[in-house]
DNA sequence: CCAAAAGTGTTGCAACTACACCCATGG
DNA sequence: CCATGGGTGTAGTTGCAACACTTTTGG
């Protein structure tokens, strides 16, 4: 059943790739992880590189066998290669072996070194049809801002990936690639005071976007909440 | 000879570090290049990883075998893994062990595909003293401006070096490290003005330089050229 | 009417740009 | 003297933050 994630000649030795797989979802900004087979230890969304295979297509196949989804803003923003990041993997690879009862089941990959090229992948939440996977028993939205300690160094792969994020947030454009097809001014506002964890003023925000020339505004309205009419907008083709 | 560079169990197999030195000098940014043995293939400075090494150690190593110095501003920026960056490999590699003619060198390592690390390093040109190393027999310091077809997709390597380069020069005042200790504020100016690759108003350069409260303005001037003072310059410890 | 959404206007600050102009100094 | 290096002043622009205010619209 995990055959295919043993090391075999079809894959590339000592590397993985991690995809940091970011989603928008009632006002938070949402991680994908993982949950090893009855085990309460939790991870990215990882894989390895096949021999013919280039790695950015690793992580966009990894994307889809998790998400179902392709052509997504996908961006490798680090390598890491540190020999402590696999301190833990003895512990966690004894905890997760013995929970899962199977002596059949070898997971000696996990406390091999590898070399981890990470990814994040901005996303559509409600576009995602999560698929586990075959060493998964369940796949999560967490929250960014309560995250558990995840397997390995994946904290530490997570912030790097915040880090990175921010960085070309407005350089970018990439919140829009968090949300649907339409949406509304808050709504992207809300993408932004998320990612960059502080408080925008409304009216200058508005006009900022606008400035842009970014923008069609939809003349149909949103038909939603109690009193309020906002309008949708969508991306310039 | 080539004994260190074969894939043993001493190096993680299909992954390498390669190494963008910077360097400054006679007004040009340079990058530090080496020459495979008898041939005219010009490459990187890069090595492997070795088993019981960070990934970050492996490159102040590759740093310190070409040029000897340690404490080096060194900086991962991207990782390579396309197929495609070794399409080449075969045609390079046959025209290298022809050139060498010495079916002992076993070179094929060449032709293997391999993950590269990139790093890029700034380093004070009139300190390095370079050494070639086992497998080139050549090592120059080449004008980024003009610089030859390299080894696989090395000229890739560099030109992402720089935009990496660039992108961090204010943020992080990089610049200084391709000075040596003390400098003329127009040395600054020729640094930012060459990887920046555009003109900057002497006046308002200096007033930002100077607002920075980061240099120490040494009494002593330079004495140097024909009808001039320039004032010479530290960084603040 | 009321509350939420949307839009307009203004003020001030900070950073940067582009010049004009000054002083100092070594040959 | 003059060419070069170094320094000051200032006017214009831009982007941004903060705030006040008005308008629109669905219930």
């Amino acid at each position: 059943m995990l055959s295919r994630f043993k090391q075999t000649e079809l894959w590339l030795p000592g590397i993985s790739v991690d995809c940091v797989i970011f989603g928008f979802h009632e006002n938070q900004l949402k991680v994908l992880l993982l949950k090893f087979h009855n085990t309460h230890v939790w991870s990215l969304a990882g894989g390895f590189v096949g021999v013919e295979e280039n790695v950015d297509q690793a992580a966009a196949r990894v994307l889809y066998e998790r998400t179902g989804l392709t052509d997504i803003y996908l961006k490798q923003f680090y390598t890491f290669g540190d020999l402590e990041r696999n301190d833990r993997a003895a512990e966690e690879h004894r905890s997760v072996t013995t929970a899962m009862g199977s002596p059949d089941d070898d997971l000696s990959w996990m406390s091999k070194r590898y070399i981890t090229i990470g990814y994040y992948a901005l996303v559509d939440y409600s576009k995602v049809v999560v698929n586990p996977g075959d060493i998964s028993d369940a796949a999560d939205w967490v929250d960014i801002a309560a995250l558990p300690h995840l397997f390995l160094d994946h904290n530490k792969i997570v912030n790097k990936a915040l880090e990175a994020m921010r960085q070309s947030l407005d350089e970018k454009l990439i919140a829009f690639e968090l949300l649907g097809d339409t949406f509304t001014m808050s709504e992207i506002q809300a993408v932004y005071e998320t990612i960059l964890d502080k408080k925008i003023v409304r009216t200058n925000f508005q006009r900022k976007m606008l400035s842009l020339d970014i923008l069609v505004r939809i003349e149909k309205k949103f038909t939603g909440g109690a009193h309020k009419a906002p309008y949708l907008y969508r991306l310039k083709p």
